[in-house]
DNA sequence: CATGAATGAGGATTCATTCAT
DNA sequence: GATGAATGAATCCTCATTCAT
């Protein structure tokens, strides 16, 4: 059961459109005429679909989410020790974005943007699987107890950033910025070294 | 010697303007006109000091890296410890975020929109000099040896989606997405534990 | 036998409809979808009955210069004095349209729009049977050997301006704009006094 | 001095253009760009003067009920009799409509349009001149006492209209619906036979 | 240096109309 | 007959930029 099978091939198409103009012109710079050209599909069409370029963004900003939230723990298996699990998602959010440099883009764009400001609580719901998952964590004394959100901070914050150095070195033609496996896999290592109970 | 003095009034006048404006609209939908307005300028005479809305994006992009650069390690004092001294270089980059949150907002616009393509050298000598406080580290065998990228990605990407929290926070009205002096300090502490050599 | 029998329900519905949104909107401005709408059927169905937006304006045109026309002159009784029959006729013409104010809106913004010039004849047409009655009143020495035009001039000119203002008075929360009734037959009175056969 | 002087000429211009294009298409399907162009000035210029197409269409109004107050009165003479007066207000009013078309038809427009509900004030305000002609009529028993509304009713209700049949009678080559000198005449003695103080 | 009126290309959005179902 | 998704031309308005004063 696929989230993205409650959009039609059109709202689709025109998401995918919008992820690679706001990710070339930047959200605000992309002309709604474009993003329905590139979907292949008239301007109407998309103003049919959404009420707005803000709607559509919005929109666009849901899909994103649970895209991601989905991809992060989908193979998150409880069988497993909890430091390979903690390894297993931070690796998995890293990945998604730099097999998703789009929705990365279009995710950082958002949030650092204007509309960051319109969905409070739709964010924190975003992170809301995580948490619990760092919660489990504290709980079984796997990990220090300490603040929830710093250790979403500790998580979230270098994947993100080095998701998008990771990216960044790819377009700009700068290798030495990127990263290999093993300097990934010290990545997940400080973290948890750094928040496991010892 | 203050990097500010090399800019006249008019032009910070211009900076202050741009970075409230750019905060509320987004960078690319700021009008100059009201930049010019709100820096009590005529619209013609921010294309005396800028030749373009590009122009003045880039110069306020040099202006606030080389802000945050000098606030960050102004006050790193080689005869404390490295541990105390990473502490305070990470706590300098938060605070100082968390009290310029429309410098923050602007870096943060700028490095997730086309713009932040235009900079790749800019970048990196942005982040040279705590990349040489990371290499002293290093060579003091104080920290792990580590690939600089990801010890960078560390100390950055930790303290800058913490700020945009704490700033989100205030912003939203949701003081439970903030962080206490404690929290922050266990957040540097966790990213010690992480990467200090033991 | 009703004029308004040879039009279906749902071109009545989309008369209504249209009447309502004229009114609120301004013919020009009101969308075709929101008539559909309004009119509890999907726009497609309104094409199949009227080929344009053009061609439903003017046979709601049609259709309201019928219902007004039949309303003015339904009752009048040749067996009544002439002076009777004027003042009810002009009566009637106040009566109906401040009883119907969205007929009105759409008669006058009809008239003074482009669209007005496309009906030449048919204008003449409306007020063949208030012209009849005033040749009458001619021919029969009631009223003086004035032109014709003039005398419509007096009765429709009067008696349009007089609902405008009405209804207007209504609309915006002014009684004192608005007319008791006898200062109605004050009106009538001024006008009969000016033009009958003394 | 003359209320026009306070318009610049562009804005004069705007004006011309906006009163041809409004009687051409209608208020609300006449382009801004047309307005523009036919005005010679680029579309951005009548944003400059006019902060929206509603507020020009205000501009235009107060402008033209400006205009048209000042000449039905301009020369009045209260040295003549107040019959000779009266027939010379219903004049005047006939003849700057018959001779202003196009003010006619943006008065008529705006009037039977949504805008109209938007003056309120205004438009009382627009009558008071003429009200107080009345006044002075019934004050000095020339004029029956008959309610003011009323009385403005018949000057300006057979005016409007008298003067609309006879510009439309020129658009659409209608000749017979016009009006002679003579038919003038007769209307304003019917009005003033209805009135008078006998 | 400074001003701000003027420009006009470009963008978001609407809406009359069509047509496959 | 009835539907409403799809179209895309047309509209209002914005805004980066210029230039005469």
């Amino acid at each position: 059961m696929n989230i993205q099978s409650t959009y039609s091939d059109k709202e689709k198409a025109i998401f995918e459109s919008a992820l690679r103009l706001f990710d070339e012109y930047g959200i605000q710079a992309a002309p709604m005429s474009k993003v329905a050209n590139e979907a292949r599909v008239a301007t109407g069409t998309v103003y049919h679909y959404f009420a707005s370029k803000e709607e559509l963004i919005l929109a666009l900003f849901q899909y994103c989410r649970v895209s991601t939230n989905q991809a992060i723990l989908a193979d998150d298996d409880t069988r497993h020790s909890y430091e390979a699990r903690f390894h297993n998602v931070w690796h998995n959010l890293v990945d998604y974005y730099i097999r998703h440099p789009r929705i990365m883009s279009f995710l950082n764009q958002f949030y650092s943007s204007p509309y960051g400001k319109l969905i409070s609580e739709a964010k924190i719901c975003f992170q809301s699987e995580i948490m619990n998952f760092l919660k489990t964590g504290i709980r079984e004394k796997q990990i220090k107890k300490l603040d929830l959100n710093i250790l979403s901070v500790a998580l979230i914050g270098t994947a993100m950033n080095l998701a998008q150095r990771q990216t960044l070195s790819k377009t700009c033609n700068h290798p030495e910025w990127g990263f290999g496996k093993k300097a990934l896999e010290s990545m997940a290592g400080i973290l948890w070294d750094g928040i496991k109970q010892s």
